[in-house]
DNA sequence: GATAATCATCACATTGTTATGATAATTTAA
DNA sequence: TTAAATTATCATAACAATGTGATGATTATC
């Protein structure tokens, strides 16, 4: 469903969100903890920065936090950027015109579906997917 | 959301439920009428006749048609052989292990709607697809 | 049979995505 | 001001998806 890239963006996303506040996160021990390459997730981050999803700082002491709060951040702010489904839908018969009033024969069905989709990853924000203190102790 | 080949297979079978009955149906027509390559359309249809989705037939006068009524092929049945989105849930997350039972952080709320995406491409008929004769002449 | 029509298959080119490594640019701190 | 740490960027490799061209296999018809 997701691009490997964006999933690698969400986790990242979710792994900062456990541990807001308190400083900034190397790529390095991002890449190891989650099991990415590290150079591949640099460029992915760097993305997620540019999109206004992270902050980030160079240099010593340098690294990644998110921009905003958790709850102020989309699933589909973060997977936007990796060309996620998470834009406007598209027809499922890959017609460039396909509307209410100029629909493709699986238009109407296909709209329901894909709207649950999208506002999936539309309203669910960052926050609603943070595990309890308990939970991520548990596994 | 269906891969370029899945969609191409789809808009053939779409295309044959149209015109089912009368005559099988060149490859060298469905490409051209649906502007698909005709070699990659070959090997397309190769794969949904292997499938069980669509009859071929070889030689002179040879040519494709559905392999069943247009009402017992879901949608699932025709993109599965090019890993549409059809098959079990997968997890947002990239979990090997993401189950009721061990869910990570994303599950319950995304279990709900991948549930309808699967349940779309797998209840859907290709005949619930089918335009009114009178919609068709519209276009 | 011979011929033409047609699907089946092989070989390869092109493109896009994913991944890796190397180097440049920037910042902190000694 | 220099050195070290760290992100930013570039080059490119590996792989899969897509597309093209050529050839083989099968069948209907004459």
């Amino acid at each position: 469903m997701l691009s490997q890239t964006a999933e690698y963006a969400l986790r990242t996303v979710l792994y900062l969100a456990a541990r807001q506040g308190d400083r900034l996160f190397r790529v390095s021990e991002i890449a190891e903890e989650l099991g990415i390459p590290q150079n591949y997730l640099s460029k992915t981050l760097h993305i997620l920065a540019r999109a206004g999803v992270l902050h980030s700082s160079r240099g010593k002491n340098g690294g990644f936090r998110l921009a905003r709060p958790a709850n102020e951040i989309t699933l589909a702010q973060v997977v936007a950027p990796f060309s996620g489904p998470t834009g406007e839908r598209i027809c499922l018969l890959g017609r460039v015109a396909c509307s209410d009033s100029d629909p493709c024969p699986a238009h109407a069905k296909w709209k329901a579906v894909s709207n649950q989709v999208s506002s999936f990853f539309g309203e669910t924000k960052v926050s609603d997917l943070q595990e309890s203190p308990v939970a991520r102790v548990k596994r």
